[in-house]
RNA sequence: GGGCCCGUAGCUCAGCAAGGACAGAGCGGCGGCCUUCUAAGCCGCAGGUCGGGGGUUCAAGUCCCCCCGGGCCCGCCA
């Protein structure tokens, strides 16, 4: 039984039309996607057939159409009660019974659109911020965007693991435990993970003005790094002891990492910032299956296993030292890396003549520094190998921002040369988050903290609830489900490849548009329910017929594609859009539409039926895109 | 210079993958609706050369080419 009433509808209208089309000679394929509702009616479906068999067929739109009708056989297409022809479109009205029926039965069940068991695992890496800082609001959507979509896979059917790689063997980490082992006998105050971003803060500060003593190029200028370092002195005066980090000691300190010397000074840290991100993580209800270490990807030999597998590639190099991938060579030779690159041999031919390789296509791929430090491409590609050959999963989705997306072609090259389908690792890129005034900073400190948006979110919950005779335990739990609805609605609802331009006001609001106005349409949902004691399960669909009650069932019926088209375009805000878009059409319905109070009996159980089902797919909708469902608010 | 992404109403964004039957929401502005299932709601009004120009097509916001404007990347940083 499928869970997907229109999209059996859809491919079996599409396939019953392609095989008349082919009895009359045609080519003419149409795909079930194209299959699109009548605006008009509401309760037929078409297709634009006359147009496109017109000139096969050596006739006019409409009466290709026509021919097309005369030999279509309904009974091969699902919940078709009658077909005609309408300018050129071959249109098909619905059984709307037995339509609406099956539409609200696995909506109010909560069954609509859940996909078959793939028995194959997916893996999402998602989040894995360098633990030097707080959580800003940019790692927010990469964790949100993550986690949403590891949410979508599953409900269509895949086991998904979802794993954060913790980057603890990089020189920022480094500059970190550097500032830390100067402030030994400091005790951590407040949240962790911020205690820690002002040390990660003012090292980098006093790294920098090590450096300019010393003639050393940076990519800030001086007065910015002196002004981190008297504003960070102003929050924590204590913190000025760190005194002067000289670049050796830092480097040094990173070489014994990576060599499993000095551990402790830098999981204390790298575990300490964790610890903070986790506690912020499980507040927005993101959790995940595995911790990978950076480190263990070096310590359990994983780097040292990629290498060698490029070894034998053939493609490895090494200059004074540092280890790196020839890419044009690689380029050249091999049809996967092409594909990485999105070339053919064609065009590496012309680029080649043209002398322009190394414009399009890094010559290196460096994997290590001449001083044998892994860099984070060697773990990147470490991790990768891991991903295939120790975990074994199918296929990997890597949530990492846009501008790392020609790091993320050298790792796919890696992966080919090493021996698999490249296709296997999936980059799911995603624009920045940028602030209106001052560009974010995390060296500098210089950034919004996802803990201060769910706080001050939360605040403004609270003022609304105040005073409405709620008691405090409830208020809480509404204030925080709330803040969360609104401000992960704010992040997840822009597609991934716009760049967001962060503002309170967008976290802030909780009308139409918003993570509140959802839950609110939800909770108005369940309390009709709640009100009418159970729902009849008999009842008459054909009562549903006005305007809204068929444009519901119809916005709910198109969940399942929905959901697909979230999966394949991967863009979970498709999925935040139609819970919105559903929720204006349901408060619309609220407006007009007695549901308790309908005139008839027969009109009352239909309508309660109906809102049992739109609560089911909001909710599913909520559910994918991790937006706390409430009873009340 | 090259690669990727973005450009739709004053602002923020859907619609483009898969061309089709009237260009849509929200915010902001103006004006209305709480003795009836929660007003975090609903209704109405105003607001558009879909960045520009070519092309393909019976049909282009959607596909192709060129151009303009903006973002990111092109490190032995991550």
């Amino acid at each position: 039984m499928s869970k997907d009433p229109l999209g059996d509808l859809k491919s079996s209208f599409a396939n019953e039309v392609n095989s008349v089309a082919r009895e009359l000679g045609s080519s003419g394929h149409f795909s079930p996607l194209q299959v699109s509702i009548v605006q008009r009616d509401r309760s037929s479906y078409g297709l634009p057939v006359g147009f496109k068999l017109a000139k096969e067929l050596g006739k006019d739109p409409e009466s290709a159409a026509r021919e097309v009708l005369n030999r279509l056989d309904l009974r091969k297409v699902a919940y078709a009660s009658e077909a005609y022809v309408d300018r050129g479109y071959l249109n098909l009205r619905v059984e709307r019974g037995r339509f609406f029926r099956d539409i609200i039965r696995l909506a109010s069940s909560e069954e609509l659109g859940i996909g078959e068991r793939k028995g194959s695992t997916l893996m999402v890496e998602h989040t894995s911020v360098n633990p030097v800082h707080p959580l800003h609001v940019g790692s927010g959507r990469n964790a949100l965007i993550g986690d949403s979509f590891s949410r979508i896979l599953r409900f269509l059917g895949w086991d998904v693991r979802r794993h954060y790689l913790v980057n603890d063997c990089n020189l920022q980490v480094a500059i970190l435990a550097a500032g830390r082992s100067k402030l030994r006998d400091l005790r951590p105050k407040g949240k962790i993970d911020h205690w820690f971003g002002l040390i990660y803060a003012i090292s980098n500060a006093s790294l920098e003005i090590w450096k300019a003593k010393r003639g050393i190029a940076s990519d800030s200028k001086i007065e910015d790094w002196i002004e981190t370092f008297e504003r960070v002195r102003r929050v924590e005066p204590e913190l000025e002891r760190v005194g002067e980090l000289s670049e050796e000691e830092v480097i040094s300190l990173l070489r014994s990492y990576q060599k499993g010397e000095a551990v402790e000074m830098f999981r204390e840290v790298a575990e300490s910032v964790l610890e903070g991100f986790l506690s912020t993580l499980g507040r927005m209800g993101i959790h995940y299956d595995q911790f990978d270490w950076e480190s263990d990807l070096i310590w359990k030999g994983w780097a040292e296993r990629a290498v060698r597998r490029l070894e034998d590639s053939g493609y490895l190099g090494r200059e004074e030292g540092a280890i790196y991938v020839d890419l044009w060579r690689a380029v050249r030779e091999r049809e996967d890396v092409r594909r990485v690159f999105g070339l053919s041999e064609e065009e590496i031919a012309k680029i080649e003549e043209e002398g322009r390789l190394g414009e399009v296509v890094p010559r290196r791929f460096y994997l290590s520094r001449s001083d044998g430090t892994w860099l984070y491409t060697g773990t990147d590609v470490a991790y990768s190998l891991y991903k295939f050959e120790g975990i074994g999963v199918e296929a990997c989705y890597n949530v990492i921002a846009s501008e790392q997306s020609l790091e993320q072609r050298g790792v796919r090259a890696c992966l080919a040369l090493m021996g698999y389908d490249p296709d296997r690792l999936v980059h799911l890129s995603y624009e920045m988050v940028n602030l209106v005034g001052a560009a974010m900073s995390g060296r500098r400190g210089i950034y919004v903290t996802l803990d201060e948006i769910l706080d001050e979110a939360r605040r403004k919950v609270e003022e609304i609830l105040r005073g409405r005779g709620i008691d405090d335990e409830e208020l809480s739990e509404i204030s925080e489900k709330v803040a969360l609805g609104a401000v992960k609605y704010a992040l997840i609802s822009v597609s991934p490849n716009k760049v967001v331009q962060f503002r309170w006001e967008r976290v802030l609001n909780f009308e139409e548009n918003s993570g509140p106005f959802i839950q609110y349409a939800y909770t108005r949902a369940l309390s009709i329910i709640r009100k009418a004691g159970e729902v009849p399960k008999d009842y008459d669909p054909e009562e549903l017929r006005s305007e809204i009650e068929v444009s519901l069932i119809q916005m709910i019926s198109e969940f399942p594609e929905r959901v697909r088209s979230a999966y394949q375009l991967m863009r979970p805000d498709i999925v935040a859009i139609y819970a919105n878009d559903l929720a204006s059409l349901f408060n619309k319905f609220y407006e007009t539409h007695p549901v308790i109070n309908a005139a008839r009996r027969e009109e009352r159980d239909a309508r309660l039926n109906l809102v049992w089902a739109v609560k089911g797919v909001l909710g599913l909708s909520m559910d994918l895109i991790g937006i706390p469902r409430l009873e009340k608010m």
